[in-house]
DNA sequence: GTGAATTAATTGACGCGTCAATCAAGAAAC
DNA sequence: GTTTCTTGATTGACGCGTCAATTAATTCAC
């Protein structure tokens, strides 16, 4: 059979120009033809290989949280301790990869995205719990039962860092932010007597 | 002249039609006509009174913005110490009439729309000022250098709650998400030795 | 190795629905 | 009887998704 490596190749580009054109506008109201002439195609063939418009958001999406997930666990992995691996989990969130201009508008986006698409919003549902989990797993045995709540507090400032970055219009600040979230992770750690 | 007072009583009901169909849509995908349906006249009428689909963005974005405003004077009016306005910043976030499904869903949709229309960006940008100086007034006196912060902290954590609940499928939780964002609070005060 | 056969990759054109905005005209108020 | 209020009908633009057809790659018979 004539199977050259194409697929593969295609979708990768069409995600990729779906994200930047997303970011590149800041909405969703971006158009097939849009997307698939930054990737260099026809939209005819975004839609073979994707067969809608939806799909193609929610493959970008699956890209974005599988880059965030991969930096995660690889994060985690060179943690030594509770504290580092919470610490990790914080910086992760602001790493080069993630925390650039086209993916901060990509999560905001699909926010939106989440409250009319049934998948959007399962994506998103795994992306925040994995995120609480990992946290309080972290916490617990510096933090014990006021975990869970830190846990929380901590996953709702780093989306509404990302929340607020979305609307600045110089460079995302990846050192500001982190040491924001960081600062409100050291008070909640001097208060609980963490571990110090 | 035939002025009757049915102006401005049809723009109330227009702006209050789009804050619910943003809400019941989750989106900006809103059609005039949904929302002249729901306002129970026609999509001409509100082309009429706006003049384009924007402006009637604009107007509801005015709308839920002036409402906050009045709630925050009405409460720091209200609040004695320091401690007590920060508090108060706090609580008429999550107020009744403020954190209601349909006023998250459309805050939401107004930080997209801000990518896109200048003047709904300066519309944010105002809220975001107006909300960090009024916290740094308030925390400046207990928190000395640290108030900077500590109400960038603080407001970055609000915006975060609205976004999850936005993704939330139960009824607005104001009591859990109020103290959530005190008990934040109150771990800075704790740490920075704060008011007691 | 050459040519036919098979399958994948890719596109231009376009139908069909949708929607913002306009317009001309009727109803109501004064 | 003029001005505001209100609408149904219309339009022009636009975008998703489809389809028939073309080009490129790969296989296989010999």
């Amino acid at each position: 059979m004539a199977r050259s490596a194409a697929e593969p190749l295609r979708r990768a580009e069409i995600v990729q120009a779906t994200i930047q054109e997303i970011g590149r506008t800041g909405t969703l109201e971006v158009t097939v033809a849009q997307i698939a002439r930054r990737a260099g195609v026809s939209s005819a063939l975004a839609h073979h290989y994707f067969g809608s418009k939806e799909a193609i958001f929610v493959a970008a999406m699956r890209h974005v949280l599988a880059l965030y997930g991969a930096e995660v666990r690889g994060a985690l992995a060179a943690a030594e301790g509770p504290r580092a691996r919470a610490e990790a989990l914080i910086r992760v969130s602001f790493s080069q990869s993630n925390f650039r201009r086209e993916v901060i508008a990509a999560w905001l986006n699909f926010y939106v995205l989440a409250q009319t698409m049934p998948e959007a919003w399962r994506l998103l549902d795994i992306y925040r719990r994995r995120l609480d989990s990992n946290l309080r797993h972290a916490l617990r045995p510096i933090l014990g039962d006021r975990a869970a709540a830190v846990a929380a507090s901590l996953g709702a400032l780093i989306d509404g860092v990302y929340l607020r970055e979305a609307l600045k219009r110089t460079a995302p600040d990846r050192r500001g932010a982190a040491a924001l979230v960081l600062g409100h992770f050291e008070a909640e750690l001097a208060r609980g007597d963490g571990g110090r």
